[in-house]
RNA sequence: GUCCCCGUCGUCUAGCCCGGCCUAGGACACCGCCCUUUCACGGCGAUAACACGGGUUCAAAUCCCGUCGGGGACGCCA
């Protein structure tokens, strides 16, 4: 064989949402193709009629799109080189390529018809539980004489396709794990295609037409889960079967969850969308999960783009040991490039974020730049006219710097985006009886020296007019120092307590503006006045 | 039960293939200190691991065997 470029593809079955798990299967295979100037493609498993839904395919798509994936083959992809000779990709859509095959190997005896029923195969296998273990097809159909074939098939009877399994061990080699080898006394004659029974009937089995597909679409190194592991000898023997070399394969350790078991919904998030949802860039996403499972060989590398990641990676690198999901560690990476990222893209993510979580904050309007003027005037030259209420450029810009100047605040402080609106929740106001009611802070509260600060706090705030500035805030908090002899944590928590509820948080310097000028901007928010009147008059 | 895979700090890992440079390196988390009215950010620092038992060898995290522990597969699911 000549020197063929290496060809990996992914291959999910559209039955539910990109897992983490897939979605690392899915960056190794890109990774690997990039690395070695060979070809990704995407092949969509939708054998199981029943499960499969062509939303999740969708779905799947954007979420490897969105994680910086792209692929050169498949649906979505960005350019088809070689449809012609090895498309299409869906399966069910190759369900004639898989029945010339069954023919093929019917008739050369590699495989037989099997016509035991699902009953009585379900009562081998609960008697081999209880016996001795070994739940191996007990092969009753393997040796059929022609005329019990015959017989079988003249009286209508169903069948499954069951390849013959040789009686040599099945080895192949495995890049993560070294050589492999099965005996084939543990290994089942498997079906190659269901009885014509059912919904799926007459439908060719997963570990059948993968193995088809990966030797006609030319596949060179098969990348995936360690849950195919076990599959993997009755797919060589499948090969061997029609003669085709076996290519390398590349089994990924599973993706536990914290209490060791596979990482699953219960866990908290699992599915690339819900992360991207979440807030969660990305370029950390990729990075973390490039991570999990893999180390750079400087052994302290850590974050890396995609684009720096190509030269870096190499399968032989792959941990075989399964991996425990960190969410801590996905955090500081996600944090890591928050900080790394344009200002612009993280003012529209975070604007979305407050878009959902506190309508009535960031109108619709102003995350997006549909209306021009244009537009507007041709509207309103209409018969009858069409009005529309659009803020002036300036008043988005002004929200979009008040947003800048509430994200320097509090994005320091947010593992992903959805945090945003919760951490910065007190901006928009406070609930004075639950921030009495606090026992940190009633604790506070409760000396004369607090209730003396908060006494002539009231005061300058009612005898002021107007917005209060930065600078006000200081000169009083100066004054009443002076007057009350109270400094240091005695001065600054009562204060704190009454304008934001909590007696940590961002400084007054940053606070009192954004709280004014949304304020005056027209955003729902209590003034500093309407604060300290109601804090203290509780 | 049978078969397969895996086993270095709490977690992700470097080192293992090609024994000595490993008194085992990095990162996240945790803890401490600094910065700071406070919180966060940032800076600095500390604690912390070769699953166990036998070999082989002058020398083993590294090679061999066994034990234990964890995970997966055993479907006419993918």
């Amino acid at each position: 064989m000549t020197n063929t470029i290496p060809r990996v593809r992914f291959a999910p079955s559209p039955t539910g949402l990109l897992h983490v798990g897939n979605a690392r299967t899915a960056l190794y295979n890109w990774l690997f193709a990039h690395r070695h100037g060979g070809l990704f493609l995407l092949r969509i498993e939708d054998t199981d009629l029943e499960r499969s839904e062509v939303r999740y395919e969708t779905q799947l798509i954007e979420d490897l799109h969105w994680l910086g994936l792209n692929w050169d083959g498949g649906p979505g992809a960005e350019y088809e080189p070689d449809t012609g000779d090895h498309g299409p990709y869906r399966q069910s859509e190759r369900l004639h390529i898989y029945a010339e095959h069954t023919e093929r190997l019917l008739a050369e005896g590699k495989a037989y018809r099997c016509f035991c029923t699902p009953e009585e195969l379900e009562a081998e296998r609960k008697h081999a539980a209880a016996t001795h273990g070994s739940q191996v097809y007990s092969g009753r159909c393997r040796n059929l004489a022609q005329e019990e074939i015959d017989l079988n098939l003249a009286a209508g009877k169903q069948f499954a396709v069951r390849l013959r399994i040789p009686d040599h061990p099945l080895r192949f080699n495995d890049i993560v794990r070294g050589p492999v080898e099965f005996a084939a006394e543990t290994v089942s004659d498997p079906v190659l295609v269901r009885s014509a029974s059912g919904a799926s009937g007459g439908v060719p089995v997963y570990n059948y037409v993968v193995t088809i597909d990966d030797a006609l679409m030319g596949i060179t190194h098969v990348i995936r889960g360690d849950d195919h592991i076990s599959n993997t000898p009755k797919q060589v023997a499948i090969y061997e079967a029609f003669g085709w070399p076996v290519p390398q394969f590349a089994h990924l350790s599973t993706i536990l969850g914290p209490d060791r078991e596979r990482l699953s919904k219960r866990h908290g998030a699992t599915s690339i969308s819900v992360f991207r949802q979440m807030g969660y860039l990305p370029e950390a996403m990729a990075n973390y999960l490039a991570l999990l499972g893999w180390g750079a060989e400087d052994g302290k590398t850590e974050t890396f783009t995609l684009e720096e990641l190509v030269p870096l990676f190499s399968l032989e690198r792959v941990t075989a040991s399964p991996a425990i999901f960190d969410f801590d560690k996905l955090n500081w990476l996600n944090r890591h490039y928050i900080k790394l990222a344009d200002p612009d893209r993280i003012a529209k993510l975070a604007e979305r974020q407050f878009i959902l979580q506190k309508p009535g904050i960031f109108p619709l309007w102003s995350s997006n730049e549909l209306y021009t003027a244009e537009t507007i005037a041709l509207l309103a030259s209409l018969d009858p006219p069409i009005h529309l209420d659009i803020p002036s450029q300036e008043e988005i810009a002004q929200r979009k710097a008040w947003l800048a100047q509430l994200l320097a605040l509090f994005l320091p402080k947010v593992d992903y985006l959805a945090q945003l609106p919760v951490k910065a929740a007190f901006i928009f106001g406070i609930d004075p009886d639950a921030a009495h009611a606090d026992p940190e802070n009633s604790a506070i509260l409760s000396t004369d020296s607090a209730r003396a600060v908060l006494s002539e706090l009231a005061g300058r705030v009612r005898a002021h007019t107007g917005k209060v500035t930065a600078d006000d805030f200081k000169t009083w908090i100066n004054e009443i120092k002076s007057a009350t002899g109270a400094n240091g944590k005695d001065l600054y928590h009562p204060i704190r307590i009454a304008l934001t509820g909590s007696h940590s948080g961002p400084e007054f310097d940053k606070i009192i503006p954004l709280i004014e000028e949304g304020a005056a901007m027209g955003i729902a928010i209590p003034t500093v006045h309407d604060r300290i009147e109601q804090f203290v008059g509780v």
